[in-house]
Order: structure tokens, then C-alpha cells, then sequence
DNA sequence: CCAATATTTAACAGTCTTGCTAATTAAAGA
DNA sequence: TCTTTAATTAGCAAGACTGTTAAATATTGG
């Protein structure tokens, strides 16, 4: 339902990710509070974390004067379930590389 | 040890992702087969598999005039693990969702 | 050696992206 | 109402991204 390429996308900005993993850890805040910690206007923040909005990454509410983020989990179980559809193969491929470099070092 | 925004980059273009999920599916191919298969020119393929290439998404080895591209299960592993890290949060954070629509249809 | 095949590199155009400062919008609170 | 606080939108410049065609490189196989 929710497509990846804008998902990878957005996060393929370190500023974004930062931004989202803080509020992952730290749960909802405000636009201040995340431009705080950041090396970057104002302005600059608000269109990351338009970008976010659009992708589908963050919700935003308004409290008072103020701009509330959060994350949304869906956009981060999307993710999840991508990597666990393809998790036969990379989990196997893993396994015989490492039968393979065991079988290199121990002749 | 593999940064996560570079890799989320590479799979932020719709023409990437499709390209690494064929070599998921079908594992190693040349890159004349992921040409055919795109609506784009060979050497627009060629550019999109160097992104790939740089951001550890894929290895690409010789075998006689044809170069053979893969996808590397640990770039796979490390996004997992990046999902898996913040688990708890998105796990919690759908179970109060889903409580929450619950309790707001049957009243 | 030469022609064919496979792929990449070069050069260029159009479009996005990201940052900035200045201006605008919206609400709070004296 | 007027000032302060919070955040966004507007407008602009620098640089990155993606696609094209043409040229270059490398290897094969007669």
C-alpha cells in the first residue's frame, strides 16, 4: 500500500534520518526542538520534515503555536516487511559466504 | 560499519529498487539482461548499477567481455538490523493504534 | 588482424535538491 | 491591540541526479 522508493528515499538523507531516529527514540516533538540540534535553518528543517510528511514517514499536528512530529510506525513496519520478503535470500547468501570463507582459512 | 543513508539512496529510485530486486529473485546477471528489461539506455543502467556498486548494494565481477552484478546479502542484513534496532518502537506504537481504532469502534 | 559484442566513459541538457535570507502566517499573552 | 514566539512559504543560487547520444575500451572468435 505504501510505496518504498519515496520511503528510502527520505531516509536516504542523513539529516532525515537523524531527525527520525530521534523521534523514534525521544517520541513526538516539536519543529523548534528538532531544529535545535541541527546544523541547519529553520527553514531548512521545515522542508525535511515536509519531505517526511510526504512520504509518509511522519505525522504532524498542531499544538498551540507549535508543530508536532512523530513517526509513523506503518511506514517503518512497510520497511520491515520489504526486507523480511527477501530475507530467504539474503539470509542464505550470507550463510554460504561464511561456509565459504570457513572452508578458505581451514584447508 | 556500512553507512545506512547511502544505501537508502540507492533504493530510493524506483529503477534501482526494481534492479536489485531482479538480482534478489534471480540472483547474478549481466548487465546487458538488466538492460533489456528497462526502458532506458545501456549506459543509464550502467550509471544506476555504479550507484548500486558504491553504496555496497551489489559486487560486480568480470566473466569475459560481460560484467556480472549481485546483490550483497550484508547491505540487506544492515538495513534489516536497522528496522530490528527500533523494533520496540514501532511494535509498541501500532499495538496502542490499533487499541485505540478498537476502542473507538465498539464503544 | 578485424569485426562483432558488451559495457563503460564523456559531454551535455533539463530537472531536483538543499541550503540561505527575507517575508508571511498564526497564535499567545501582556 | 501590539509584540513576541513558532513555523512556514517565497525566491534564489549552487550543486547533484538522470537521461540522452557519441565515442572509447575490452574481449571474443573467425
Amino acid at each position: 500500500m505504501s510505496p518504498l522508493p519515496p520511503l528510502f528515499s527520505a531516509l536516504g538523507d542523513p539529516t532525515r534520518l537523524a531527525i527520525v531516529e530521534r523521534l523514534m527514540t525521544e517520541g513526538e516533538l516539536d519543529a523548534g526542538t528538532i531544529q535545535a540540534a541541527l546544523p541547519i535553518s529553520a527553514p531548512a528543517v521545515s522542508r525535511h520534515l515536509d519531505v517526511l510528511k510526504r512520504a509518509g514517514l511522519v505525522t504532524r499536528r498542531a499544538e498551540k503555536q507549535r508543530r508536532l512530529y512523530a513517526v509513523r510506525p506503518e511506514a517503518l513496519t512497510t520497511i520491515s516487511q520489504w526486507t523480511m520478503s527477501h530475507r530467504e535470500f539474503w539470509d542464505t547468501s550470507l550463510r554460504r559466504l561464511e561456509l565459504a570463507i570457513k572452508k578458505d582459512q581451514t584447508p
